[in-house]
This record gives structure tokens, C-alpha cells and sequence, in this order.
DNA sequence: GATTTTTTGATTTACGTACATCAAAATTGG
DNA sequence: CCAATTTTGATGTACGTAAATCAAAAAATC
């Protein structure tokens, strides 16, 4: 049986209030006394039970999830993920509020991130927008002990506590990889279809691709990126136009507006051969991958994301450890063969 | 707030003791009473609190895991898992057991399995050894009531409650069309090594790869298997052997003895460019990955196995759903840019 | 050494559930 | 209608922790 308060008292030689007093951090314990106490702790390997202190203090999570206000299938599927994660609140004793902010907007995300630091949740899950100011108000709130992670999109050199999402270079780095081995000793040209590369994560995927193509697969050139704003109708234009260049062999597509994408293949590229990776399963890209219009889906687990980052964010909350390898948010691959 | 016990007692005008009574099915209660309970538990929206539950009764999750006594890298890892697991025990409330039994020996399993059936653990997660016998021995503890989970290899037509491994056919598949598609246009032959093809899992990899290959790559062949019996010293022998023939373009290894495999290729295909999809991410086969040995990488997250099985088992223990999403496990595709 | 202040102990209630006991009420059988 | 039986209620204790109160003891101050 694991030990419990009555154990470390007995062995510290002092009452349960002390030990209550020590391991909740109040005031009126002598330094002396306080020593023996964590002595006990550490000898017995006390670990307080979280379920019995929750129950007892009546414990909630108050969550914050920030997110832009995209209005893209992932954000979307994002959405209904948090939504489901509120539906099982009662059982997991979260109570979890959503706040839409408007995309790419840093001042709006740190101004929201303020008025935070006054409501006091026990910790802040953001879709980060990369700007100094940003990070600086997010620095300030670790300081001030909110537990926080970013989700999807990452806030590198923050203090943020953890990151829930995929490696954004190493997805553009596999995304060379499969086009270039599946177009062989094939020359040509391969078109890059991005959001906005006012966006870290494309910016990363971006970073990764290229320099993966320019080490390993020097017969393949990239064309200038089309910004196609995560929009299916501006990358429907773009694609189409692009197409007409008959030495394009491969696309990339590493943002939204795949819809607009499919497309334009369908409609431009009946007569050739193209090999083309994408991001972000949806139905429009499975539908895709299904009938060769695509070749391969990255994708990262929007559920897995939230899931990933309530636990962490509860563990952090209550100075616990996380499984490491539990977090790691993998980049999934599909082909036609693998799709859930 | 959450009802309690309290809420519905009032709900359904009965006393606390009485709601207890239905709750935890003790006799003792006329046909319409219980049925007021239930009304008030259904229109309350009533969820037990298994935390409290759990702490009232003092309840643990006696598990036990029935693996097979094979000596190679994944069931370590598998081992290794279980192992975290049951260091996580105590604040898990779980209590973990492992049980090895001889593989590929159905006797054995369904002895270990009726054994059980005395023991009364509240939960059973196995590698599953595809026979009729275990199928049947699986089948009688279902019915017994005991929460069962299939480890790794499943048991298809039984009425196990759960499989915490990856679709194996679909592995194959995949396998195929990676190797298909890195080939390109190219004509030749594959290898195939597997461990045995007593093994279900590998019978399956097998079977969706050969339908792929069939179905997609005609100007690819597939060489009659080698069955390595997952020893990386048979593996090495049958694969250097194999080498001899000039006309093999890509090697597909479904099984363990991945290290006897891959010392076969460094000694024999230095002059030669083969394409190879192997199974299992282990330090092996992962420095074959990094330097070019190996093109792809198809894995199992043991880790994500065994965590799920115990998620899994715990929640059928105490009758709660699932998130289904969250037990499905991946098969994980690594090229050498998004290796963990 | 007396007084004030700080530290510690003892005790109680609570969280939501499980489980046991005993008495009271309702139902059934004859 | 009475007795036997079944059903229900009332109540208490427990699980491990949090939090509060008040008294007692110890330490610090003058």
C-alpha cells in the first residue's frame, strides 16, 4: 500500500496538520520542523493522491484553449475536438473555455493573454502567433506560474511548458522525401502551394522541404510559393494558373485550401502524370488520396493535440510529470492503404 | 455541478441506502422502485464518480498481461513498456502482472487462460496466438465476464473486446506501395523476409502486401518468403544467400532479426541500389535508416499498446466508453526525417 | 521570569461513494 | 387479520486529502 499522510506523521513524529501545513504550503511550520517532514516524504516515497485531494477540495481545471479565428477545416476539426474534450469535462474535472482571436493578429493574442493573467485559470493552451510580443506576455505568464502549451504552432525560445504538436521541419523534410523517391531519377519542377508564409508552422514545413530538396534531390527544382491564404478558391486560381507550365511533376501543398487544390488537378492535370503530397487529412483530401489524386497525407491528430494538451496542462498544474513519449505528437503518413 | 448520489435519492423520493442498492446491484429492492432510480439516474444525467468510487472502496485494477516468451528487440520493447506501466501503478491504482508463456503454443496460452479464470483479475491484455482453442479459451472468459484485450496480434472472430495493436494487412499494403512507388518504373524482383508464417500478424503483412503488389506493380515480383524465424542469424544467411540473385531490386522484411538483415545488406548490396521497407524502429534499424541501409521504416508504438490496453481494460472494468479515436493504434511510417 | 509571538497538536467537517447494520415500514401468505 | 417476509430508511464508518478552529506547547522578546 502506498503511504498517506497518517504514515508521514508518524514517521516525521509529528501531527497531520503539520504535515498538512508542509505539503500545502502554508504558513507556522519551523524550518527544523519542516525538514523532517519532506524527510519523511522522501524516505516513504510519499505521493499524494490526486483523485482523493481533488475530491476533497472540490478541485477543478479551469482551461483556456486560444485559437484563431480560421476558418479552415482543421481549425475546424480543432474545434469539435475541444468541444468533445467539454463534453467529457464532469468526468476528467475540466472546465474548459474556448477564445477566438483573430488570425495573425499579435496584438489581439497578447491583449487576450493579459486579461487572463486577472482570471486566473490553471492553464493556457494557445495556437501561437510567432511575434516578440507574443512571447514576451506568454514569458510573463509562466512567470507568474500558469502552466502553458502551445498547440499546433509552436512559440520557439518561449518558456512555454510544452508544445502539442508536430515538428513542422521534419514534416517538410518527409514531404521532399516522398515526392522526391516517388518521382525517382525524374526531372522537373515542383510547385509549392503554402497559406501564408507569415505563418511559422508553413514557413517551417516550407524550410524543411527545401532544404531536403536541395541536398538529396537536385533534379527537382521548386517554383516561387503560391500564397494561397489557406483559401480554396485563391488556390484553386493559383494551381490552375501554375499548371499551365508543362514542366511542373510534383506539388506540395503544406497549408489549407486543399479543396481548391483537388481541383485544379482534376480539372488541369487529367493528361499527366503528377506526384502530389499534402497536408491535413480531410474528406476532401481522402477522397483524393483515394482516387490518385493525391499521393500522400501528412497529417497531425487534431484530438490528440487536445487530449495531449489538457493532460499536460493538469500534470503541470499539479507539478506532476508527463509521459513524454505519451506527448510526442507524431506526423502521420497516409497512403491509400493506411487511411483510419 | 455534477448530480449526486444525494440528487437522485431526492429525485426519485427513495432514501440514499436505497439508490445505493440499485447502483451497486444489491438485492433487496421491489421491480418499481428500481425503476424510479433508473428514471432519475437517466433524467439526472447521473455519472458515478469513479474517482470516489475508487477511493471508497479502496479499489485496485489487478491486470494481467500474457506475452509470449520470443527474444527479440520489440517484445524487449514490449517488456520494457509494461515495466513503466507497472512503476505507474500505485497512481494508477492498477496492479500489473505479467505472465510469458512458450510461443507459437496454443496449449500452453489456453492453460495460462483457464488459470485465470480462477484468479479473477479485473482484466486480461495477450498476445494472441491464432488458434482455435485460444479462441475458444478467449471466448468462455468473455462470457465469464472478464474485460479482455488482444496485444499486438489479435484474434479475429473472438469476442475480445478490444485490439491494441495496428492493422496488419493494411501494414502490408503500405509496405508494398512505399516499395512499389520508390521503384518507380523499374523491373525486378523483392524479397521477402518474414519470421514465420505461423504467425498471424506476419501471414497478414504478407497477404496485404502481395495484393498490392499484384494489384499495382505487375513488373515487380515477389520471391518465394524467407523465413528468418525472427533470428537475426537464420535472417542473415537466408538474405545474404538471397542476394545472389542479381535480378532483386527491394527487400521487404515483416518481421524481427532485423539485425541479421541489415549486416547481410552491408556486406552484400554495397555495390548495388536496393530499396528496403523493414518493421520495427529499434536502435538497429533505425542507424540503418539514418545511413541509408533502410528507406522506410514501418512501426508499432509499444508504449501506445500498452497504455491503451490498460486504459482499455480499466474502462470495461467499470462499464465506461472508450475514446475510440484515442485506442486506435497507428502504424507509424518513418523515413529518416521524422524519426522520434 | 513573565509576556508575547510563533509553532504545533488535536479535532472536526467535508468531498462522493461503498458498505454494513438495525429498525421501521410495506407487502405477502395463510 | 396476524405472522412472516421483503423492502426501505436512517445512520454510521471508511477511503485519503483539504481546510478550518482552538487549545497547548514551545520559542523568542524584553
Amino acid at each position: 500500500m502506498r503511504p498517506t499522510v497518517h504514515d508521514i506523521a508518524a514517521a516525521a513524529g509529528v501531527s497531520l496538520a503539520t504535515v498538512d501545513r508542509v505539503l500545502n504550503q502554508r504558513p507556522g511550520v519551523r524550518h527544523v520542523t519542516r525538514e523532517k517532514v519532506e524527510t519523511a516524504i522522501r524516505e516513504l516515497g510519499y505521493v499524494r493522491d490526486v483523485a482523493a485531494a481533488n475530491l476533497a477540495k472540490g478541485r477543478t481545471y479551469p482551461l483556456v484553449f486560444i485559437l484563431p479565428a480560421s476558418d479552415n477545416s482543421f481549425m475546424h476539426g480543432l474545434n469539435a475536438e475541444i468541444r468533445q474534450a467539454i463534453v467529457r469535462s464532469s468526468a476528467e474535472r475540466t472546465d474548459i473555455r474556448t477564445i477566438e482571436v483573430p488570425a495573425f493578429d499579435p496584438a489581439a493574442l497578447v491583449s487576450v493573454l493579459e486579461e487572463l493573467s486577472r482570471e486566473k485559470p490553471c492553464g493556457i493552451a494557445l495556437v501561437a502567433t510567432d511575434a516578440p510580443d507574443v512571447r514576451a506576455a506568454v514569458d510573463r505568464l509562466v512567470r507568474e506560474r500558469f502552466p502553458i502549451v502551445t498547440l499546433v504552432s509552436d512559440l520557439t525560445g518561449s518558456l512555454r511548458h510544452h508544445y502539442a504538436g508536430v515538428d513542422n521541419i521534419a514534416a517538410g523534410r518527409t514531404a521532399a522525401r516522398l515526392l522526391g523517391r516517388f518521382l525517382g531519377p525524374r526531372k522537373g519542377e515542383i510547385a509549392v502551394l503554402a497559406g501564408s508564409m507569415l505563418v511559422r508552422d508553413h514557413r517551417e514545413r516550407l524550410e524543411g522541404f527545401s532544404a531536403v530538396m536541395a541536398a538529396e534531390f537536385p533534379d527537382l527544382a521548386i517554383l516561387p510559393v503560391l500564397e494561397g491564404r489557406d483559401d480554396p478558391e485563391v488556390a484553386h486560381r493559383l494551381v490552375a494558373d501554375a499548371l499551365g507550365n508543362a514542366g511542373i511533376i510534383g506539388v506540395y501543398s503544406l497549408g489549407a485550401g486543399n479543396r481548391g487544390l483537388i481541383r485544379a488537378l482534376k480539372e488541369k492535370a487529367v493528361d499527366r502524370v503528377l506526384t502530389v503530397v499534402a497536408h491535413e487529412l480531410t474528406a476532401h483530401t481522402r477522397a483524393a488520396l483515394i482516387d490518385n489524386t493525391i499521393d500522400a497525407i501528412l497529417n497531425q491528430d487534431a484530438g490528440h493535440e487536445v487530449r495531449s494538451a489538457i493532460r499536460v496542462l493538469k500534470a503541470k498544474a499539479d507539478g506532476l510529470a508527463v509521459i513524454e513519449a505519451q506527448e510526442r505528437i507524431r506526423l502521420d503518413i497516409f497512403l491509400k492503404d493506411n487511411l483510419p
